[in-house]
DNA sequence: AGAGGATAGTCCGTGCTAGGACGGAGATTC
DNA sequence: GAATCTCCGTCCTAGCACGGACTATCCTCT
């Protein structure tokens, strides 16, 4: 990794830990996912789209973490597998829509919540609710210095 | 993302900090490394290879987030830039051992500490030296409860 | 010595990624 | 009406991700 040992500077140590711990995160995810039969990506998408009435490529690509330019394949292989549909929307022929399928929806009606429930204890092993707050403010404090 | 809003779950509401946390430093990290002309992948080799005498693609990839499989393409582009270097090992002719060139040691030291460098006011516009400490004990907690 | 098993690196298939080029389509301006 | 600007979705390139299959090599045990 980018990350060679870092202890002696008193700031970049939580670089490390901010990597390993999103990994980790990442992978426990991913193999739940896979379990579905479907990719991270793929799931963004049926999870993004589950209980809205559909929405065109930009907005499904602003709501998830797929851009433009990677979502038409994701979504040729959504549609192969028969969970979601692409319609052309009148009024402005340049857009398409995209919704669930019946088949789609119902895969998110069984999946989705299960897989909150799935990642949930690992939270709760990890931290109480005050920890999970202060974690989640200095977080966010981070992310807001990255973005500047 | 497969992060819909867990505003009401009081132990996932720290889920989409993290990945959004992630993410911005990765962004970041990714935008000044590829002002080297190098991508992501590449940088963490020459970082780990860096004040080594070489090591085989085995412990290469055990101490860089490239998998085995990956790194084969990662090596064949860093040998072709001249950076890297494949030798036969004596002893063992399954094993390879991998080295930085001269050309890939100056670009170590002419670009590794600048990096941290580029990095290091990012978190110290956000945290406290406590802070970070803090951070970095609560993110190790939570790593540890992912990998169990 | 020969068999079995472990290990090393490569190769392959499927999929994702960013970013840019492209052409079709709507909106705005003159 | 024509030119221009902006937006939309698709396609392209180079590179990376993972896991599994494969070959070569080495090690161990009988």
């Amino acid at each position: 990794m980018e990350l060679p040992d870092l202890k002696d500077d008193p700031y970049l140590k939580v670089l490390r830990p901010l990597v390993e711990t999103y990994l980790a995160f990442w992978r426990l995810d991913t193999r739940h996912i896979k379990s579905l039969r479907l990719t991270p990506s793929q799931f963004d998408v049926i999870a993004t789209l589950g209980d809205t009435e559909g929405m065109t490529c930009s907005e499904l690509s602003g709501h998830t973490l797929v851009t433009k330019g990677t979502l038409t394949g994701v979504l040729d292989r959504l549609v192969a597998k028969g969970l979601v549909r692409r319609d052309t929307m009148k009024g402005d022929r340049r857009c398409t829509k995209i919704s669930l399928t019946v088949k789609g929806d119902a895969l998110f009606r069984k999946t989705f919540s299960a897989h909150l429930a799935f990642l949930r204890p690992f939270f709760e092993r990890a931290l109480s609710p005050e920890e999970v707050s202060h974690t989640r403010a200095l977080l966010l404090r981070l992310r807001d210095s990255f973005q500047q």
